[in-house]
DNA sequence: GCAAGACATAGATGTACGTGAATATTTACG
DNA sequence: CGTAAATATTCACGTACATCTATGTCTTGC
């Protein structure tokens, strides 16, 4: 369930950084999401995540192409969550993470644009 | 004078995240480079140079719209200046940077491109 | 040359963060 | 039920970082 309200959301509502200065309050909205991706082993997972087949994957996948510890792998997925740039499912024994497709777009608006 | 390799240079050199896993190599060039970006005054900062008239701004034009000392300002254009962010020009007694709008334009193009 | 102004550096301090070991929780299966 | 497997949580620890105060460096104008 998810129902309140995570830094993703915060994305969608401001111009490029290059068009108009960023106001505080967004700012500080915004720093959390890049915060989160600011780590090489979490942008590796959510790269893996997004890049798996059917656009998903299971810590099972992820944690084999890393050389850390299962709970640091999960720390790092509950990161990734908790500011809404992984979806996560449960089914079964497994949990499976989806990345947000339209966070990841919205990030980079925010970004590019700049060669207009 | 700008001879050493900063993590700018590393943006361009793979595919979009959701494309293909991030190799562990290139994860830790473009991380730091997110870093500098996820902090709220940090992003304000690029921000206001990137939106200022002519593409620059002088750090007397930028201090004035935090609530922080001189210092503080400072090691943050230190920092995104570090990455390769944003270039720096002495004129005078002042001191005037710019956005690096490729640098901006490639992490943008790292992340984005999902909805294709 | 000297005083003033713009910006950077150095040192210090509290807080946040990445990681691992140990343990808990949940699910499937016999 | 009870055991095994997948994932999460808790606790602890060392390091990185944001900020301030104090000081340094450099340029300009008198």
């Amino acid at each position: 369930m998810q129902l309140e309200i995570t830094p993703v959301q915060a994305v969608a509502c401001c111009s490029p950084l290059a068009r108009d200065p960023l106001s505080e309050a967004d700012a500080e909205r915004i720093a959390p999401l890049l915060k989160a991706l600011a780590d090489p082993v979490r942008l590796r997972l959510i790269s893996l995540v997004a890049s798996h087949e059917g656009g998903e994957a299971c810590v099972c996948d992820l944690s084999d192409a890393f050389d850390l510890t299962q709970p640091t792998i999960s720390h790092h997925l509950k990161v990734l969550h908790e500011v809404g740039l992984l979806d996560r499912e449960k089914r079964g024994v497994w949990v499976y993470y989806r990345a947000r497709l339209e966070a990841l777009d919205g990030l980079a608006a925010l970004m590019g644009g700049t060669a207009k």
